[in-house]
DNA sequence: CTGTTAGCGCCTTCAT
DNA sequence: ATGAAGGCGCTAACAG
């Protein structure tokens, strides 16, 4: 059978609690000689403590728990690793739950919340939902939130500055290449990510003197479909803009495939912008001009703070914490620059 | 305070056993009104199962170790997303543990052994690991190894079928493309998927009696950049090959790229095969040729394995199980049919 | 059908 | 510096 610290205990000559404090406390508050004898022994008796038994004695459990949306795409990787990275070096396992249909993020928070399987929590919410906030009040476990919207300024954030990626990216299209008919496609409604996004396409706009044409923004889905479907009907338009924004990558893409199929020429006929900087958009033709998100450091500034928190439980006068990731500009060759 | 059973037991005027039974068990051992009657009060009380403490009394964990490679890319994001879906219908939680800068493969193999943290593995092996038959062989979890080569013959293996998909594509290449200079780009020699996919490419020349050139057949590493370098050098040859076959569909992107630099048009100067079927290759113009692999499918497939064992743990009579995934053609436009 | 009684393996005050 | 002893919250024989 397993080795147990009373096996070690025993044939040491000392109690349990000895062995206990020699195999875990930091502090010295044993003699390094019976600390040495005990620790020879276990290896001896290749002792490997059980974490079940520390789990329930501390009650803590060294995990953190990830929530996710539905994941799909490299993205997510990014922020997994970035996660898992970081947790691993703080002595953290990581437990994941994707979205999917069988368990939407709510259920996967209350899965954790519900029976403690988990010290703290990341949590992605892409869009609003309607219990959320009533689970994250009602539990008390630390959570840090992946999202870019003021709802849940009481929680420590940590967010994509998307409303600056889209102002830079637009302004540097009006001050620079001298466009000013530029449309957009955004995402769902709902989700944070795409409201920023196109906030800071309509402030770029405005802040140039230009005005806002409604019908030159098209709601997308973020999928490769949805920005090929919200593309062909852009380019169908009596009034046709010289810029499509969209705001992914993924529609991007989608934007390319519907105007090779409708003839139109990039970024002589139409100009195409992304947002995210993903793999693929490297991979197009002409490359992408796109804002660079820096993924994996979502997920590594999440779970940095995360673990902090976790470190000093008891100290609660800390602040809410609102970290802002900023972007950058990838330009690329898919927009042209206008002579005027 | 939280809720203990021992709360329920006390204010139902019943044992905390009874109250353990209403809760938990399957079977009704436990007369219908007396369960009623813990069930509300558990209720009213807004008890919580301490799953750290059924965890130790049971010294189950209710979790599955997912053990994956380096992670990039949306390959994993499906293996993932796969062993999740499946692994929460199962009533199990996912710990997953990547490898990085900081941990490999054994390490967090190891983690999960040593500390029982989980009932059992899945194992992605990319390549060969010193220790790894050693560790596998002294830790008694359930293990399901998703690779492709014969070593680990005992335990549960879900692999691609990746000879038979190499093969096809390349038999297609030579019987119905009519072409018979086809060069290869490997991934790294100790990997085992690239080495089954060597296999398919030299058996489907052998068969069709084309002698194999070596100086045709170069290592890359599986990335964009490998590709790159590699595709470069066999198009700096003095005897060029008409096809390249990559093998994955990273380094055919990379191999677009070289082409594109060196001023080769494919698939008229050169043609290119991929394999994986990632997205990426969907927007590679012309599309890629590549081989399909069902990704989501092998995470589905070794969950549900890794389940069944554990469902059975004393049944010791079921034998390892090898499942092979199997793999199909994707045709794109970037290899060309040969009149002749 | 239900209660009693030990654990599961470790941690942690409180004494000494 | 060390020992004794009582949890942590739940499960699982074994009786009744």
């Amino acid at each position: 059978m397993k080795a147990t610290i009373y096996d070690i205990a025993n044939k040491a000559g000392v109690s349990t609690a000895t062995v206990s404090r020699a195999l875990g406390d930091k502090q010295e508050t044993v003699r390094p000689e019976t600390r040495d004898r005990i620790l020879q022994i276990s290896n001896q008796l290749n002792y490997r403590p059980n974490s079940l038994a520390k789990n329930l004695a501390k009650s803590t459990t060294s995990a953190i728990g990830l929530v996710l949306p539905e994941i799909q795409g490299d993205f997510y990787t990014e922020i997994v690793k970035g996660v898992d990275e970081i947790a691993f070096s703080g002595g953290y396992h990581l437990i994941v739950a994707s979205s999917h249909s069988r368990r939407n993020i709510v259920e996967s928070l209350l899965g954790f919340m519900r029976e403690s399987l988990v010290d703290g929590v990341i949590l992605m919410i892409p869009s609003m939902n309607g219990h959320l906030e009533e689970v994250l009040a009602n539990y008390k476990i630390p959570v840090v939130i992946i999202n870019d919207i003021h709802a849940f300024d009481k929680y420590d954030i940590v967010s994509i500055d998307n409303f600056q990626g889209a102002y830079s990216i637009i302004n540097y299209t009006i001050k620079s290449l001298n466009h000013s008919k530029i449309s957009m496609i955004t995402g769902p409604s709902g989700n944070y990510d795409s409201q920023m996004r196109k906030k800071g396409y309509t402030a770029a706009l405005k802040d140039a003197g230009i005005t806002i044409r409604k019908d030159w923004i098209i709601e997308g889905d973020f999928t490769i479909k949805g920005g090929e479907l919200a593309c062909s009907r852009i380019l169908s338009l009596k009034e046709k803009p010289d810029v499509i924004f969209a705001a992914n990558d993924n529609m991007a893409a989608g934007c390319y495939n519907a105007s090779e199929s409708l003839g139109f020429k990039i970024p002589e006929d139409i100009c195409i912008i992304g947002f995210d900087h993903i793999e693929l958009g490297n991979f197009l033709r002409p490359k992408l001009t796109t804002v660079h998100v820096p993924v994996s450091e979502i997920g590594k500034t999440s779970t940095k703070l995360l673990i902090k928190r976790l470190r000093n439980k008891d100290d609660k006068s800390i602040e809410p914490q609102h970290i802002k990731i900023s972007t950058g500009i990838i330009i690329g060759d898919s927009v042209s620059k206008l002579n005027n």
